[in-house]
DNA sequence: AGCACGCCGACT
DNA sequence: GTCGGCGTGCTC
């Protein structure tokens, strides 16, 4: 049992916000202080945060050892956090001061407790009564002894301040101090108890009994849209408050938040503690200080939350796990799916997954029996699929430089001619090709390794972004050798609404890619216009699939369906028929019948003949068949490793010696590939170029990869990111 | 992260 | 001489 608390000048390990990746020895300050306790050091001429993390080391000279200077006035942190942060830290390869920062990303912690003034009903009754004063005492009367704030006595009763002060002055008032950050309201889960479905009842009662067994696990509840997921997993919400622990929502994007809010009002009577970018200074430190008390039964916020100082969570539910924002991309690298698995095992805390589209690591971890599954079936009974279909694009007459075919063009006509919606989908955003052979099918391939050239237009070379390999632009197809039919495939969203203008002169065009907004509100307006019916045809990315309801759309039209299927970004395919499967989900709501097209040049494929039959199982046991011969995750381990530097000779020639001196890694027997240019290969000025690692599922990758990245000295302006399990691969 | 220290080129 | 660029190292 290690010590949990430290009597004054015990020598104590300190864990700072500051990025020194050990812990500094200091003396405990008066009073002593506890193994978790959020302290105030000295370091240098300044005062930082910090944890007392365990005993100190005594290895530093005793005369120089300086003394904490206090104990901030929030909860210590939890064993189980500590462990937490070093697992997180240990498995992201992220320094221990950074997993700190994300867990202290609260303003004013070191600030004494704020007050403010409240007011509530006095003992005297005041000699001269007046109108105004009638009503203020009536309405303090009303609550019974309840406090409020200034603003609002005078706003309920509707009149102004100085009337509230001059009750105070005659004692009928009494005015306090009292804490700025208030506990929130406590939450019934009995309040507004939904009749549920017998499906969802049953459901609802695996995810119950999970919950009060009080122990780890994990459970899959999948469910497509509109089979009411949210209220099963709001029943194992309510079992959590029941038995006293805390709950924690994870949404993946904020414009989500605010209608699932009234939800969770409509559900336990009040709402829930929030978290996210969006909310205030004052209400995030509210927030952190109230889950660190238990004062905050249930949080809903974005992947952030998870590093919140919870003193007993006993559920997290991550909705729309499959979603690929969970994945953090800057900063601190950690998928908040995974993170939050390892959380609960830690706090013996069930997780459930929610989506109607899994992702095939949850899939793959349901077949290998580490996660429970629960399956609901469709509200309306049998799960409405709409029409799918494929285009063989081998077949279609198509000029060179257009993308939507013949017949592609005749359906989204016929949706117009009916005043419906069409969505034309592409795989990918930005400019990224494939060059393929309008002739045969034929992807132009890279030698070294399982992926497409990219076509380089400033350079005029084809280049693997796996191995960063260049060859010229061939002018005859290597399948088939027919001349002049390699064209550039996967046209970039604007190049799609400029075809799509073209073709149907008299539409309104939208385009939707995240990447052309500014502020997610903009984009929340957008979507809900386009939503409303003002566009006939929208253009759009991945972003298009996120639960976005678009009532009057009735036609889908896949553009790409190839790009997922030859290695360019091995998660393509899987986001392709998750799109599906939600365009399945939304037609199934809607009266009018809704219908799905994929344009391929491989309608033979294995992975689209599983899309098009509908067939689940089916298409994730062939998915998961082609990754597991690929050595790709689930089923192996990859790692990329960006650097990024002003001057691109510097990061290119710090990669090359990368790529060289990969002794480390091979001595696991993993694989580099690259320096090619990362997926963006320049942001805000800093040239980025990438390598990947691939490993055996069960190799040591994290401490090879430590290895191999020390013996580098980044100097000057070159930086270095580490990122485990990458999403992005394109 | 900051901040001091120190080593080298360019200036008063 | 000495001012100031920033590369290196330290903070308990």
């Amino acid at each position: 049992m290690t010590q949990d608390f430290f009597h004054e000048g015990d020598l104590v390990g300190v864990l700072t916000t500051q990025p020194i990746d050990r812990m500094l020895d200091y003396k405990a300050p008066e009073g002593g202080c506890h193994l978790g306790a959020f302290v105030e050091v000295p370091l240098g001429p300044r005062k930082v945060l910090g944890v007392v993390w365990g005993k100190g080391q005594g290895d530093f000279d005793y005369a120089k050892v300086r003394k904490v200077i206090r104990v901030l006035d929030v909860a210590p942190m939890a064993d189980e956090m500590q462990q937490f942060l070093q697992r997180a830290a240990d498995y992201t390869l992220t320094p221990m001061s950074a997993m700190l920062r994300l867990a202290t990303r609260a303003p004013g912690l070191g600030d004494a407790p704020s007050m403010r003034k409240v007011y509530r009903l006095g003992s005297e009754t005041p000699t001269r009564m007046t109108d105004a004063r009638t009503k203020v005492l009536e309405v303090l009367r009303e609550y019974g002894g309840l406090a409020f704030t200034l603003k609002e006595v005078a706003d309920m009763a509707g009149v102004t301040s100085s009337v509230v002060k001059g009750l105070v002055k005659l004692g009928a008032v009494s005015e306090e101090d009292s804490p700025r950050d208030l506990p929130y309201p406590k939450l019934d889960p009995d309040y507004g108890s939904k009749e549920l479905t017998k499906d969802q009842r049953a459901g609802a009662k695996v995810l119950c009994e999970a919950v009060r067994s009080g122990a780890y696990g994990t459970t899959l509840l999948k469910g497509v849209t509109g089979s009411g997921k949210t209220e099963v997993y709001l029943e194992a919400v309510a079992e959590c408050l029941r038995s006293g622990r805390q709950a924690l929502v994870l949404l993946p994007e904020i414009a989500l938040t605010s209608e699932f809010i009234t939800r969770v009002e409509a559900r336990f009577g009040m709402k829930p503690a929030e978290w996210h970018s969006g909310v205030t200074m004052t209400e995030r430190r509210r927030c952190w200080k109230m889950v660190g008390q238990g004062a905050a039964q249930l949080v809903v916020g974005a992947r952030s939350a998870l590093f919140l100082p919870f003193q007993d969570l006993g559920l997290i539910i991550v909705d729309e796990e499959h979603d690929t924002s969970y994945k953090q991309e800057d900063g601190v690298l950690y998928n908040a799916r995974d993170m939050t698995v390892l959380r609960a095992s830690l706090n013996s805390a069930q997780v459930v997954l929610a989506s109607a589209t899994p992702s095939l690591e949850s899939w793959a971890n349901v077949e290998a029996g580490k996660y429970a599954r629960v399956t609901l079936a469709s509200r309306y009974g049998v799960a409405v699929l709409p029409k799918m279909s494929a285009i063989d694009m081998r077949v279609e007459d198509l000029p060179g430089s257009r993308w939507v075919s013949p017949s592609l063009q005749r359906m989204v006509q016929t949706r117009l001619e009916k005043g419906e919606q069409s969505l034309l989908f592409l795989n990918r955003r930005g400019y990224a090709p494939v060059t393929i052979c309008r002739a045969c099918g034929h992807q132009i391939g890279c030698d070294h390794c399982d992926a497409t050239m990219v076509e380089h237009r400033f350079l005029k070379r084809l280049m693997c972004h796996q191995c960063g390999e260049t060859k010229p632009m061939p002018s005859v197809c290597p399948s088939c050798e027919a001349e002049d039919k390699l064209a550039p495939v996967g046209p970039g969203v604007e190049r799609m609404a400029e075809e799509a203008q073209e073709l149907f002169p008299d539409a309104k065009i939208a385009v939707l890619s995240s990447d052309l907004y500014g502020s997610a509100r903009a984009l929340k307006e957008h979507i809900e216009s386009i939503a409303r019916g003002e566009a006939d045809v929208i253009v759009g990315t991945q972003l298009v699939a996120k639960g976005h309801n678009f009532p009057k759309l009735t036609l889908v039209g896949v553009i790409d369906a190839d790009l997922g299927l030859q290695g360019s970004d091995l998660r393509a395919a899987e986001r392709t028929f998750q799109l599906m499967r939600q365009v399945a989900g939304r037609a199934g709501r809607a009266e009018i019948e809704g219908e799905a097209v994929m344009q391929t040049f491989q309608p033979e494929h294995p992975v689209i003949r599983a899309i098009l039959g509908g067939d689940e199982e089916a298409f994730w046991a062939a998915e998961a068949g082609e990754r597991r011969a690929a050595g790709v995750p689930p089923y192996g381990r990859m790692a990329g490793i960006v650097l990024s530097s002003p001057n691109v000779q510097e990061v290119f020639d710090l990669g090359a010696a990368m790529a060289r001196q990969d002794g480390p890694l091979r001595k696991i027997g993993a694989q580099v590939f690259g320096p090619a240019p990362a997926p963006i290969a320049r942001i805000r000025g800093r040239h980025r170029v990438r390598l990947l690692v691939k490993a055996e599922k069960t190799a040591p990758l994290q401490q090879a990869l430590a290895a191999w990245a020390a013996q580098f000295k980044l100097r000057g302006e070159l930086r270095m990111a580490i990122d485990i399990d990458p999403q992005s691969f394109y």
